[in-house]
RNA sequence: GCCCGAGUGGUGGAAUUGGUAGACACGAAGGACUUAAAAUCCUUUGAUCAUUGCGAUCGUGCCGGUUCGAGUCCGGCCUCGGGUACCA
C-alpha cells in the first residue's frame, strides 16, 4: 500500500504521548489560551461518532492555536460519577468505581485513536478524593456563605454573625428563605440550636423542606432540569412531587447577575435565550389585598399593575396557608374536595390537563384596594405555590388564563385597557382576552387616559403612597436541590449535632466514600450511605448520608485543570492568574439549564470569594451540532397486495386488448380481475390458499361460463412474464391450465428494493443494520446471514442492486443506525475520519451521519501523498523555486485556512484544502517552498500524516510546534478581473479587464465590447452600473 | 400557545458586506489505463426545451414588496427541528 496510515497514525500516537508533545505549563512569555470540551461521562456504550465531532473541532483549534504562538492549555478528564453505574452496582453488585475506570480505559483508547492533542497530564475525574475533595470544600464555603445584596456579593457567615450581635436582621439585605425580624438582644439570647436555625435562612448551600421532584424508581430526587414532562431524563421513569428536607444551592440569589452576566460573553443566542426563559426575571409589583370581615391580607404578585380596576376576583394556589383560614363552613365541602383532587394528582396528570379549566369558591371575598368592591377569592390549580405568593389578582379582560376561568364559572370580565384606536366593547362578546401592553387605561379613574407603561410605574408610586404594595421583581429560576439519595456520588462533609448540621473542618477533607454492603436504600428508606460502617465522625455524631448530585463535580472542574495536581489548595493563584478562565468552550446545548447554569453560579461564588479571577467561566462556547442517525431502511413485501399491483399494471387500460375490472364483486363473490368481455376471472393467492379454493372457484365459473386462471404467488416471483403469457393465450381462446401446483414458499421475507414502481403500496420499511449497507446498496448475502429468520430472504432489485430507502432518526441500537469511529479508523485512518467529521457540514448544525462522503475525504488524503511522493512510492521533493501560479495556489489557501479557522468553518476549510491540492497537482508541484508551509498548514486538521510529511521533509522536530505560515498577499494580486456583464440583472457574459481599471473605463469597454452589442441592439441603455471588482449591470 | 433556528441539485453542502447560485465532495453515466481487479486519470451531471453547434427559458419552501440587482433585506404564510410551558 502506498500511505499505509495504520502504521504511520500509530507511530504519531506513540510519539507524542513518549515525548509529551502536548504538555503545557505556565510560561509569560506566550499569550494564552483555554480551549476545553465538556465533560464527558464515560458511558459503557463508548464512543459513536456523534462525540468526537465537537472534540475534534476544538482540537484543530488547539492545533492551530498553538502554531500562532499560543501557549494553549487544552486538557481532557472524566464526570465519574452517574447513574448508569450505580443502577449496574445494584444490577450486579459490582462496585460503580470498577465499571467507572472500565469504561474510562475505553474511553481513552477511543480518544487516542483519533488523536486528540490532550495535555493528559492534566486529567482530572470527578470520582477521584484529590478532586472531590475540592468539591468538598466549595461545598463547605457556600454552606459558610450569605449573600449579601448591599455588597452584591457573597460573604461570610461569620460577618453576618457579627451583624446579628451588633443590629439584629434589621438592617440586612440578603438573599433568604422567609425570616422574621429579630433585634440584636433577641438574637443574642436565643440558643445555639436557634442561632443556627436563623443562620439556615441565609446559607448558600442550605437545608431545607422543599417540594421536590421524587423518582421512585430511581429511588432519588432529580433537579428540574433533570425532569421532562413528568419522567426523568435518564432512563424515563414517572417523577412525582414531594415534600422532602434536602440541600440547596442558594442559585436564586444570583439571578440577577446571571442574567446580565449573559450579555458580556460569546454564546449563541439561542443558547442564551434559553437561559433567560429559564432565568424567567419578571418585572412587577406586589400588592396586598384586605379580606372581607378577617384579618389576613392577600399578598399577590403581578407584571401588571395597570390592570388592577380589572381585578374582578382572586385565586390562590389550592396548597396556599390560608386556604383553610378563609374558606366558610358552607364551601369547605367543596374546597377539600379540590384540594385533596389536585394533591393526589401526579405532575403527569396535571401537564396532561393544561386546558381543563377547574376550580372551587372559598366563600371569601377580598377588597380591590382601588375599586374598593368586594371579589371572590377562588382556588384553582393553575395559580402555583412555588412562584410569586401563590396567589395571583385574576383580570379576565386582559390575562388569557384569568379569562378562561371566568369564563367557565362565569365571574365578570371588566376591560381596562384599550387598544389605540379601537373603541371599547363589551367584554362579553370577547372570544379571547387582550393581553398584549399595548394601549391606553379605561375605567381605571384618576388613571384613565395612561398609557399602559406609565400607569404601571404610577399604579405602583400609589401603592407605595398607600403601604399596599411596591415595586418587585421575580425570578422564575428555583433554588437547585444538591441531594440525591444515592451512593455514587460526594459525600456532604456535614456532620449532626443535635439535630443541626455542621461542617466539618477542611483538614479532614476529603471525606472518602465509603463501602456498603449494597448499592440500595435501607430497610428505613434511607440512602446507601446509612449502610457504611461507623459513619460518623470521631466525637460519634452522624455524618450526612445523601451525596451530591452530577452537576456538583462538574461546576468548578475547568479551574482544576488550571492546577490539577496542586494538594494545598484548589489551584494555585499563579495558575489562575495565568490561564483565568475558559476562551473556548465546546459541546452540546442540551447542558443549556443544567450544568452551564450551574457552572456560571459556581465560578461567580468562587470570584466573590476571590478564587476565581473572572466573573464567566466560559468565554466563547460553541454548540456543535448533534449528530442523528442515518437508518437504512428495507422494504418487505405483502406478497399478495405485491402481486396484484403488478398484474394489475399489466391489465389496466386495455393493455392486452381486452378491458379489465379490479376486486369484481358478485353478491358477496369477490374476484381479483375480471373480464366481461372475454369471460375470464383472474385470482391472485397463495399456493395453500389456491389449494383450499380451487374447487369452489371451478364450480363458480363453470356456471357462468367464466374462464378461470388461478395464480399462485410463487410464479410472480419466479416467471412473470410466463403469467402474462399466459393470461394473453387465455383471452386469444387458447388452452391454459387452471392452476399448476408448486412448492409453495415461506411466507413474508421478500424484499423490495425502493425503487420499484408501487412499492409504497406494497411494502413495510424495516430497519437494516447500516454496515450491510453501501452508498444505499444493500449487501443482500450479509443481510441474509443477518439474523437467522432472514436466511431465506428473496429480493426484488432494480438494475440488479437492491436500493434501500433511508431516514434520519436518533442514534440508537435499536434501530441499527450505531456508527462508531474504531470501524471508520480501522478503514480509512483517523485523519480522514477526522477531515470527514467536518466536512459533514458546519460545526453547529444538526446532521445526520453518512458515510457517504468519506471515500472523497479518503482520495484527498491519498493525493495529498502522492504529491510528496513519485509513482514507486519514493519520496520526490524538488528544491527548485516555485512558480507564480504555484506560490498563488499555496497563498490561496493559508488565507481561506486562516479566515475559516477562526470562525469555525472547518467544513469549507477542508474545501479549501481540497482546492488547494488539486490545483497543486494539476502544476504537478512538488517543491519544498510549496509542500513545507503545506504541510504545517494541514498539520491542525490531519495531525498524523502532516507529521509524517514533516519528518519525509527533512525535519526531526514535532510539526505541532512549528510556526502557522504567514500569508503574503502579494502572490494573491490578479492582472486581470474577469467581470461579469448582467443586463437588467441577468448574467450574459463575461469580460476580462485590468485589476485596476476604473468604473469609467469598465464602462466604456463593456459598451465597446463585441458581444455587448448583440444585447444593446435596439434598446436604449437606461443605466450602467459598475462596482470594481465585482460586477457589471447594464439596464437598457 | 410562546421563544429560537432552518428550508438551495439525486445526496452532504458552498455563496463571509445585497453583486457570476450550486464551490468542494458524494453518487450516477460514459471513457482511458489494465490479462483482470483495485487504484488512478479524463468527460458529462439543477430542470425543461433545443441539440449540428450557437443557445433559450425556468430555478434557492410559498405569496408579495424594496432594489439596477435578492438565496441574502422587509411583510405575510407553509413545513421541519430545538427549547419552554398554567411563571401571574
Amino acid at each position: 500500500m502506498d500511505y499505509n496510515f495504520n502504521e504511520i497514525e500509530k507511530k504519531w500516537q506513540d510519539y507524542w504521548r513518549e515525548h509529551k508533545i502536548y504538555k503545557v505549563d505556565i510560561d509569560t512569555s506566550k499569550p494564552k489560551f483555554f480551549v476545553l470540551d465538556m465533560f464527558p461521562y464515560p458511558s459503557g456504550a463508548g464512543l459513536h461518532v456523534g462525540h468526537p465531532l465537537g472534540y475534534i473541532a476544538s482540537d484543530i483549534y488547539s492545533r492551530y492555536k498553538r502554531l500562532k504562538g499560543f501557549n494553549v492549555l487544552h486538557p481532557m478528564g472524566y464526570d465519574a460519577y452517574g447513574l448508569p453505574a450505580e443502577q449496574y452496582a445494584i444490577q450486579t453488585g459490582t462496585h460503580p468505581a470498577i465499571t467507572t475506570e472500565k469504561n474510562i480505559a475505553r474511553y481513552r483508547e477511543q480518544l487516542d485513536k483519533i488523536g486528540f492533542s490532550y495535555d493528559w497530564s492534566r486529567e482530572v475525574r470527578t470520582s477521584d478524593p484529590k478532586y472531590y475533595k475540592w468539591t468538598q470544600w466549595t461545598f463547605i464555603r457556600l454552606f459558610e456563605s450569605w449573600y449579601n445584596k448591599k455588597a452584591g456579593k457573597a460573604e461570610s457567615i461569620a460577618s453576618l454573625i457579627a451583624e446579628f450581635e451588633n443590629h439584629g436582621n434589621s438592617s440586612i439585605d440578603a438573599a433568604c428563605s422567609e425570616t422574621p425580624g429579630f433585634s440584636a438582644l433577641e438574637w443574642k439570647i436565643k440558643s445555639e440550636k436557634e442561632q443556627q436555625e436563623l443562620l439556615m435562612n441565609y446559607r448558600l448551600a442550605f437545608l431545607a423542606n422543599t417540594m421536590v421532584n421524587w423518582c421512585p424508581e430511581l429511588g432519588t430526587v432529580l433537579a428540574n432540569d433533570e425532569v421532562s414532562e413528568g419522567f426523568s431524563v435518564r432512563g424515563g421513569h414517572p417523577v412525582e412531587r414531594k415534600l422532602m428536607k434536602q440541600w440547596l444551592l442558594r442559585i436564586t440569589a444570583y439571578s440577577d447577575r446571571l442574567l446580565s452576566g449573559l450579555d458580556t460573553i460569546e454564546w449563541p443566542e439561542s443558547l442564551k435565550d434559553i437561559q433567560r426563559n429559564w432565568i424567567g426575571k419578571s418585572v412587577g409589583g406586589s400588592m396586598l389585598f384586605d379580606l372581607s370581615g378577617k384579618d389576613e391580607k392577600i399578598e399577590v404578585f403581578t407584571t401588571r399593575p395597570d390592570t388592577i380596576f380589572g381585578a374582578t376576583f382572586m385565586v390562590l394556589a389550592p396548597e396556599h396557608e390560608l386556604v383553610q383560614h378563609i374558606t366558610t363552613s358552607e364551601q369547605k365541602q367543596e374546597v377539600e374536595t379540590y384540594v385533596k383532587r389536585t394533591k393526589n394528582r401526579s405532575e403527569r396528570e396535571r401537564m396532561s390537563e393544561v386546558k381543563k379549566v377547574s376550580g372551587a369558591f372559598t366563600g371569601a371575598y377580598a377588597l380591590n384596594p382601588f375599586t374598593n368592591k368586594e371579589i371572590p377569592v377562588w382556588i384553582a390549580d393553575y395559580v402555583l405555590m412555588g412562584y410569586g405568593t401563590g396567589a395571583i389578582m385574576a383580570v379576565p379582560a386582559h390575562d388569557s388564563r384569568d379569562f378562561a376561568f371566568a369564563r367557565h364559572f362565569e365571574l365578570p370580565i371588566v376591560q381596562v385597557i384599550n387598544q389605540r384606536g379601537n373603541e371599547p366593547s363589551d367584554p362579553s362578546l370577547w372570544e379571547e382576552s387582550y393581553d398584549s401592553k399595548e394601549g391606553i387605561l379605561i375605567n381605571s379613574g384618576q388613571f384613565n387616559g395612561l398609557e399602559v407603561k406609565k400607569a404601571i410605574l404610577a399604579i405602583v408610586g400609589e401603592c407605595e403612597n398607600r403601604e399596599i404594595g411596591h415595586g418587585k421583581t421575580n425570578f422564575r429560576l428555583r433554588d437547585a436541590i444538591f441531594s440525591r439519595q444515592r451512593y455514587w456520588g460526594e459525600p456532604f462533609p456535614i456532620y449532626y449535632k443535635e439535630g443541626m448540621p455542621y461542617a466539618m473542618d477542611e483538614k479532614q477533607l476529603p471525606l472518602e466514600l465509603p463501602a456498603v454492603d449494597a448499592y440500595l436504600p435501607t430497610e428505613y428508606g434511607e440512602p446507601p450511605l446509612a449502610r457504611a460502617k461507623n459513619w460518623q465522625t470521631t466525637e460519634g455524631y452522624p455524618i450526612e448520608t445523601n451525596t451530591m448530585p452530577g452537576f456538583a463535580g462538574s461546576s468548578g472542574y475547568y479551574l482544576r485543570y488550571m492546577d490539577p495536581q496542586n494538594t494545598q489548595e484548589y489551584f494555585s493563584k499563579e495558575a489562575v492568574g495565568y490561564w483565568e478562565n475558559v476562551d473556548l468552550y465546546m459541546g452540546g446545548a442540551e447542558h443549556a439549564t443544567g450544568h452551564l447554569i450551574y457552572a456560571r453560579f459556581w465560578n461567580m461564588f468562587l470570584f466573590d470569594i476571590g478564587l476565581a479571577v473572572k466573573q464567566e467561566p466560559f468565554k466563547k462556547l460553541i454548540n456543535q451540532g448533534m449528530i442523528q442517525g442515518r437508518s437504512s431502511m428495507v422494504y418487505r413485501a405483502n406478497l399478495e397486495k405485491m402481486a396484484e399491483y403488478l398484474l394489475w399494471e399489466q391489465l389496466k387500460n386495455k393493455q392486452l386488448g381486452v378491458d379489465f375490472v379490479q376486486d369484481f364483486r358478485d353478491g358477496r363473490r369477490k374476484f381479483d380481475f375480471f373480464s366481461e368481455e372475454a369471460k375470464l376471472i383472474i385470482e391472485v393467492k397463495r399456493m395453500g390458499a389456491l389449494e383450499k379454493l380451487a374447487d369452489y372457484y371451478i364450480d363458480y365459473s363453470n356456471e357462468k361460463g367464466y374462464r378461470l386462471l388461478l395464480i399462485p404467488i410463487r410464479e410472480f416471483v419466479d416467471d412473470f412474464q410466463g403469467i402474462i403469457n399466459k393470461i394473453k393465450t387465455a383471452i386469444n381462446g387458447g388452452d391454459f391450465p387452471v392452476f399448476e401446483e408448486k412448492e409453495a414458499f415461506k411466507a413474508g421475507n421478500v424484499f423490495v428494493s425502493k425503487n420499484i414502481r408501487g412499492r409504497e403500496f406494497f411494502s413495510d420499511p424495516i430497519h437494516t443494520d447500516i454496515s450491510l449497507v453501501h452508498n444505499d446498496i444493500l449487501d443482500t448475502e450479509g443481510f441474509k446471514n443477518w439474523q437467522p429468520h432472514l436466511s431465506n430472504a428473496h429480493f426484488i432489485l432494480e438494475d440488479g442492486k437492491y436500493v434501500c430507502g433511508w431516514e434520519v432518526e436518533k442514534m440508537s441500537k435499536s434501530k441499527y443506525n450505531v456508527q462508531n469511529p474504531d470501524e471508520l479508523i480501522e478503514k480509512y485512518g483517523a485523519d480522514t475520519l477526522r477531515l470527514y467529521e467536518m466536512f459533514l457540514g458546519p460545526l453547529e448544525q444538526s446532521k445526520p451521519w453518512d458515510t457517504q462522503g468519506i471515500e472523497g475525504v479518503f482520495r484527498f488524503i491519498r493525493k495529498l501523498w502522492r504529491l510528496y511522493h513519485n509513482e514507486m512510492n519514493e519520496l520526490s521533493i524538488s528544491e527548485e523555486k516555485a512558480t507564480k501560479n504555484e506560490l498563488k495556489a499555496l497563498h490561496k489557501t493559508i488565507k481561506k485556512i486562516e479566515e475559516d479557522t477562526e470562525r469555525f468553518s472547518f467544513n469549507t476549510a477542508v474545501s479549501a484544502f481540497m482546492i488547494g491540492l488539486n490545483e497543486l497537482a494539476d502544476l504537478k508541484c512538488n517543491k519544498r517552498e510549496i509542500l513545507e508551509p503545506l504541510t504545517i498548514l494541514i498539520s491542525s486538521y490531519a495531525p498524523h500524516i502532516a507529521e509524517e510529511l514533516w519528518m519525509l521533509l527533512g525535519y526531526n522536530e514535532s510539526v505541532v510546534i512549528q510556526q502557522f505560515p504567514v500569508l503574503n498577499e502579494s502572490y494573491l494580486i490578479e492582472d486581470t478581473f474577469s467581470y461579469p456583464v448582467s443586463f437588467n440583472g441577468k448574467t450574459r457574459f463575461k469580460i476580462d479587464l485590468p485589476f485596476t481599471m476604473d468604473a469609467k473605463g469598465v464602462e466604456e469597454a463593456v459598451l465597446h465590447s463585441e458581444e455587448a452589442q448583440k444585447w444593446i441592439e435596439g434598446k436604449s441603455i437606461k443605466k450602467i452600473i459598475v462596482v470594481p471588482q465585482r460586477i457589471v449591470n447594464v439596464v437598457v
